[in-house]
DNA sequence: ACCATCTGGTTTAGTGCTAAACTCTAGTTT
DNA sequence: AAACTAGAGTTTAGCACTAAACCAGATGGT
């Protein structure tokens, strides 16, 4: 195995404490979400819901009509991912799909079931998911939401490293 | 940065409002995690590796001589799962199992190879880390390390919703 | 009209992950 | 010592996810 080329900088001093502490927030970071995930799948069993059914309910919910790329698009996964998740929610009775009239594309609604499974699944997500975040004093949620918005929107810009 | 209003504002806090909040935040750090996530197994494979093997391999090399127990314990996983990724790993000869002599257990070890691979591995996966996050400054990575370190602790409490 | 291309969607192979059942053995009980 | 128990590790079935190849209908240029 090659040694693969570092990014072209020089070491100085102090970016090597940057990077440890890059490091240190990102594996915090990870920490938190696998909690929560797994705390959001295991509530979510009572549902027979994975938590990617349920993204796939809840954003189809919201946006009724999208396409499966713009779901794809919306969940960050590829669209062979979508492709297979639908196969069974659809097996399952909860989404349709219905091709385009015009153009290309199919377009994604609810049935009544996936409507109703949302109906009750959506607010006891949302329950949970305000006690896993309720050690943070509202003022505390803001700061980190505002954080978490500029650092995703940074990595949004083609890599300016 | 400028703080935005986390909902309207009839709906300040109250429960309604609070739980709205708490979803926005995860759903953004959700985002995040998932966006960070997909670089760095972008990144890794250039070494032939998955994050998960990564992860074994970071942990592995850092604290020698753990268990698969405790080594699925720090990567919050189950030991089905550790054993599989080892048994995948093992073959490629990058760790290795080693029987407890005494008690029970198998005590971890990177081969050579293995310990090779990690050193080149590791630092060019924290750079990768780093990038993605330059665009907070220092103080605001320590604030958010701070607020996720907080939510991190809170979330091992058993249950207070 | 014809063909080339583009682009949603589908399929397939391979890993990752969980839950749950199972194995094996160390340490304990009787 | 024989039997029981508990705990580390393994196995299995099944979903999630990606990358890459494939398919088919739309679009567009000549």
């Amino acid at each position: 195995m090659e040694t693969v080329e570092l990014s072209p900088r020089k070491e100085r001093g102090t970016e090597r404490g940057a990077r440890r502490a890059a490091v240190v927030v990102w594996m915090r970071l990870a920490r938190v979400y696998h909690k929560i995930d797994r705390a959001t799948a295991e509530h979510l069993r009572a549902h027979d819901l994975s938590v990617a059914q349920f993204d796939v309910l809840a954003q189809v919910g919201a946006r009724e009509g999208i396409t499966q790329k713009e779901l794809a698009a919306a969940l960050l996964v590829t669209k062979g991912n979508v492709c297979q998740l639908l196969d069974r929610m659809e097996a399952r009775g909860l989404v349709e799909r219905r091709p385009a009239r015009f153009g290309r594309g199919n377009h994604l609604y609810l049935t009544e079931a996936g409507r109703g499974l949302r109906n009750s699944a959506v607010p006891a997500q949302e329950d949970l998911v305000a006690g896993r975040f309720a050690a943070l004093s509202p003022a505390e949620q803001q700061q980190l939401l505002d954080l978490l918005r500029k650092l995703d929107r940074s990595l949004d810009r083609p890599t300016e490293e």
